[in-house]
DNA sequence: ATTATCTATAGATCTATAGATAATGC
DNA sequence: ATTATCTATAGATCTATAGATAATGC
């Protein structure tokens, strides 16, 4: 019945995995390391063998889900593939797998600063990709509107999610994303 | 002991307003009815007297701080001074009684359509209002353009908040901002 | 022998209810 | 008599721990 060192290891990446999903699509408060054990396929009392508590999961299943989304938008060639991607329906209906901010932003935000994973750094990082697409299409940054792009996406995105209305969130998700492919066709104010 | 049919009507009130501020500085989740009616300087049995369950309270509670939200900003003169109000540091640094969609949109979206309260005409009254203040600027309105730059305005409070580097926030605080100000001194593209 | 997992449970906490209390309002 | 509130508690749920189990790995 005892797994050998790798399967234990394997183990202990898919509570990660499970953690992750599980975070974006409840809340982490509303999901305990029970549903993430069983998820996992595994008995609850096992987890405090991988993890001292919940806590320290969080953090690291925070920063675990914030790799995974880094991965899969590093091929984008252009602002308006970004958006398009970030703004699609498929997005917003499926928060298990996309932006953790847009999912567990104000949540993490009231965890103490040094909880939070590697947030700073997934924040970071997708500003510097925004401005690499800045640079592939015209050879200019322009870093303010980089980190207001940024915000206009995950603002719609969350806005998308809250509103009660099914037609009012499409039209966010959509005007948006044409805001940017009309914008795309401006020159930049820099 | 009893209080007057005025004073129950004020304790109630009282309930609301303290489960407007503690939802959203702390979550929904993880402020229980105990916590809500301790703060009101009431005994937690006597809730139900006042609500029929959490979530009853909870549907009422998001609508109330909407809209005393909407109030707080209904004197505003212009897209500058939206953002720079909205943007604030004192609104990123006091969650309790700032926009209800920066602290309690993504658990707000993980609620069943028809108890977010009053969240889409929240969203709609947001939109006509910067067109409203399109209007009173150059005469003409952009809907696709004022549905952007709500979007920009919350993503950036959001993402100032859960940011871990306090230099990082301030600067996704300013950019925008500065964004704001810059744009306004473009014609519109409409 | 070590150790990853499981079973069982302790201790907190949370929603909700039942019955008692005591002052208001017909 | 009615009713807003309080006291006490039931029933779930959640984090964490303790001890048992059984197969791996020196």
């Amino acid at each position: 019945m005892r797994p050998t060192r790798e399967q234990a290891k394997e183990n202990r990446q898919r509570i990660l995995d499970t953690a992750a999903r599980l975070f974006r699509e409840n809340g982490i408060h509303a999901v305990g390391v029970d549903a993430v054990m069983k998820g996992a396929g595994l008995t609850h009392g096992g987890f405090y063998g991988h993890f001292k508590s919940k806590g320290d999961l969080t953090t690291e299943a925070v920063s675990h889900a914030m790799d995974a989304a880094l991965q899969s938008v590093a091929d984008v060639k252009s602002m308006e593939d970004f958006a398009a991607a970030y703004l699609s329906r498929e997005h917003r209906d499926i928060a298990g797998n996309g932006c953790t901010i847009a999912t567990l932003g104000p949540e993490l935000a009231r965890f103490p600063e040094g909880q939070r994973g590697t947030v700073s750094d997934y924040v970071s990082a997708q500003i510097a990709q925004i401005e690499a697409l800045q640079a592939a299409k015209d050879g200019t940054t322009d870093r303010r509107k980089a980190i207001a792009d940024l915000s206009s996406l995950l603002g719609a995105l969350i806005m998308a999610r809250t509103v009660d209305d099914p037609q009012l969130s499409d039209e966010i998700l959509t005007e948006t994303r044409l805001y940017f492919a009309t914008d795309a066709n401006k020159p930049t104010n820099s």
